[in-house]
DNA sequence: GTGGCATTATTGATAGAAGTAATAAAGTTA
DNA sequence: TAACTTTATTACTTCTATCAATAATGCCAC
């Protein structure tokens, strides 16, 4: 009995379709149909109850999937685990950041390490900051990116980087006018009374920033909030306010001239981002590797051959006269 | 990958041999170094070291090992979970008996129940009483037959027979006249200053006998002692004495007429047998349904179709429309 | 070292399993 | 019931595990 046949089982059982489970794994669905048949015929007993739609299992089919999935999930807990052994760096790796982190930076980052580290299997995805807190708490990544991040019973957090607020405008905004005279900052007194394209306010950034500006003694006129970076740059590109925002996150209009940015004077706000993974949790070799890698600095790394960067990240490969195939 | 490499990876480990290995799966030694080179060639690294011998693991390869043998074990029992859910009897079930449980019976009993569960994979060795034991704690034999069984914070026994014991002696011997005279049986008084084969002193069952003797007043002359019925019955056989052997353990001579069996007497003399079994863990299914077979009576057991036999042995097959090909 | 022996690797052929495309059958929805 | 979606079946192809035979390698005695 092939592995596959019990991989195909549990994407069947997860995606609760032989078709899509096809889907998934890039094969036919009358593969698919034949595995899971195949499977029932060894066991002599039916994992899967056809007779409604969407398909359910079976209570013994119920209890084959978990098990399945918790000694599949075994195999490759260990081969990570031999890998590392020989000193490779290797497995799964999921990272879970928040939208805002950079995308076209963070990018970058996944470029070098991929190249470095062939034999990891690297995922980023961009979730709500939610949810990046959430995928870590139930195993789904191993780390995730977040701002303002906070240390928990469950999690602890590496600080990354900070990255300063600029005040970010559209075109044809006066302010604009300051930095085609050659200023690229401004006083943040010129935010008061602007329209400001704001974060919801159960975020954490926005009460950070609730707090700075009260500080600064600066009160500007909030017109829309949004809880995702996405949406302000959006709205600010359509004319509707101004908006603080780390410069990092709108790189791109700011390059391509839709958005202009003013560094803030005399004020140092930053975003801090930080790493956060399970406290109890040793780091796998490739987690570790890739916490290292961002704490690099890019320009240096895109500098080096990506093969040759990040230290000796191959070492250990004396025995490598073996060829794989895959 | 077939699991197929992963058991044959893991038998070469336990061989430390491709060959004994190949042997034991009955496949061929090309298939078996295939197999690994496969897996090795998978993983990207050795398992084995081939350049001395008896071949050794890498330390990947004895991780690898560990970690595979395990998780092959958790398929099993998974497997047979499922089987059990369904209300099906099936899977592993290793027993260990001591040799002198009487292979004769011991061999109806497995048909009998191969014969009513022939989806349980059974297996009974027959060890050393000390193995028995071992064999349960280790976990590599589920249930074990044992004479004298004796309970610990281990193990746990449940009675299972009672043998009587017999005089047995050779047929030329002056006391077998009584059986061709047509007495079957002899007082104990009559083993007084006889050559006795006995049982080795460290056994349980020679304590045992020594009390009952010392009791009786019967002092017989102890020329030989074995640890094994076995030895003591071939030594009756070339007339070095007579011995005191519960009569099933040597049925066989009896009806071959190579030896003669005599009841005792006036004393009760017992060999009790016991299941033995690991206190804290539930029984598999087929453990219990092999301990409720020895307790019935052979006898009517041989009367049986023994497709009928066992109770409802095979319930639960409702959706039994798949067809194996196995 | 050098044979002789035992063990493992390699190779080419073959049988069987797993995959695919096409199509039939079954379930769902309007 | 008809139209649609999903799953099963079938015939065919591709790929892989296995085998027998043989080469290569390591071990041991001399």
């Amino acid at each position: 009995m092939s592995f596959r046949n019990f991989e195909l089982f549990c994407d069947v059982a997860e995606c609760r379709s032989f078709s899509k489970a096809a889907d998934r794994r890039g094969v036919s669905q009358s593969s698919v149909s034949q595995a899971v048949a195949h499977l029932e015929k060894q066991l002599k007993l039916e994992l899967i109850d056809r007779s409604h739609r969407p398909l359910a299992l079976t209570p013994a089919g119920q209890r084959y999937f978990e098990g399945c999935r918790e000694l599949l999930a075994g195999f490759e807990r260990l081969e990570t685990e031999v890998q590392e052994l020989a000193g490779r760096v290797a497995g799964k790796l999921r990272v879970a950041a928040i939208y805002s982190i950079g995308l076209l930076q963070m990018d970058s980052y996944v470029h070098h390490f991929e190249a470095a580290f062939p034999d990891v299997d690297l995922r980023v995805d961009y979730v709500h900051p939610e949810q990046v807190y959430d995928r870590i708490r139930t195993d789904s990544a191993e780390i995730g990116l977040v701002s303002f991040p906070e240390d928990s019973a469950e999690l602890t957090a590496i600080p990354w980087q900070e990255q300063p607020f600029s005040l970010i405008v559209h075109p044809d905004h006066p302010l604009a006018k300051r930095a085609s005279q050659g200023y690229d900052s401004a006083p943040i007194e010129a935010v008061q009374s602007e329209d400001l394209v704001n974060f919801t306010s159960e975020l954490k950034v926005r009460k950070q920033l609730d707090r700075w500006l009260r500080e600064a003694g600066v009160s500007p006129n909030v017109v829309h909030e949004f809880d995702n970076v996405e949406q302000i740059r959006r709205a600010v590109e359509d004319g509707v306010g101004v908006a603080l925002l780390p410069e990092a996150t709108v790189t791109r209009s700011v390059e391509t001239g839709t958005l202009v940015s003013l560094k803030l004077e005399n004020v140092k706000w930053y975003r801090p981002l930080g790493i956060i993974h399970k406290r109890n949790r040793r780091l796998s070799n490739a987690a570790d590797r890739f916490v290292e890698l961002l704490h690099e600095d890019l320009n240096t790394l895109r500098g080096t051959d990506s093969n040759e960067s990040s230290r000796e990240g191959r070492a250990g490969n004396r025995d490598q006269k073996l060829n794989a195939s895959t």
